[in-house]
DNA sequence: AACTATTTATAAGA
DNA sequence: TTCTTATAAATAGTT
């Protein structure tokens, strides 16, 4: 849409690679607007130019509520089943931390209410139970880093 | 861009306005691609649609590395001056609580790590020190859910 | 799912 | 940067 046709590749013109950029930016997040509004729906757009500076919209319902929603839909698609299995196995303890630092590591920013139909709680409740209280500051370091 | 032109707002006639949806959800994420190419830029499109199914798309890197660098924006605009400020004051604990509470609630799927520089490890300490071992339990569920 | 008349977005130029 | 305008691209209504 333009007095030429582009090829979709790089920009290697920095300072028109910049103007697209900005131009285009622009267009998306109108585009994210109108589709908001005409068909009720709520979209987020998150933009990291290549300096790394972040651009966001979000409309329809606000970023958090959006993001939150992408988590649960995320959570999903994990691989709960697989974990089930091994849970029934009663993995040793050391394992199952390991199982957890692994995913806490792929997956940290999901929050743990959204999991609730998983199987982290059973990890937790299983792991506070069989450690001593004195293990237990050890243990919620896991959590929470 | 059509044989009329159309009004942003809600288009009424359902069928329509799924037509619609589809359509311009797939412009939508076209145009992403298009960006994150011409521009070297990294690009998230989350949409749900009224119904609640989510559809998405991330350009130039994978979601997660989006959401995260938009997690680390979203702490940086966080009140952290005016929580240091009550921290040093010493709240008394219930008042403490229920700001973790607040915050957690806002901001839930802020993952912990990337507040690493905030006050959280602060108050969380802090409780961890003050509460006796029998209520650490109770604290550690306001921490999860 | 296609088609196509129009509107809209935007590339290049000023 | 901001405006202009020729042209490419998207899409509203139709089939």
């Amino acid at each position: 849409m333009g007095r030429k046709k582009v090829e979709i590749r790089r920009i290697e013109n920095k300072s028109s690679r910049q103007v697209t950029f900005s131009k285009r930016r622009n267009g998306l997040i109108e585009k994210a607007r109108q589709l908001s509004i005409l068909c009720e729906s709520s979209i987020a757009v998150l933009v990291v130019s290549g300096s790394g500076k972040l651009y966001k919209s979000a409309s329809g319902d606000n970023m958090s509520k959006i993001i939150d929603r992408y988590e649960i839909h995320h959570a999903d698609e994990l691989e709960a089943l697989d974990l089930a299995e091994k849970t029934r196995n009663y993995l040793p303890l050391k394992e199952l931390l390991e199982i957890v630092q692994r995913l806490a590591q792929r997956h940290f920013y999901l929050p743990l209410l959204l999991m609730k139909n998983t199987f982290f709680f059973l990890f937790f409740w299983r792991i506070m139970n069989t450690a001593s209280l004195k293990n237990q500051m050890s243990i919620m370091q896991v959590w929470i880093l």
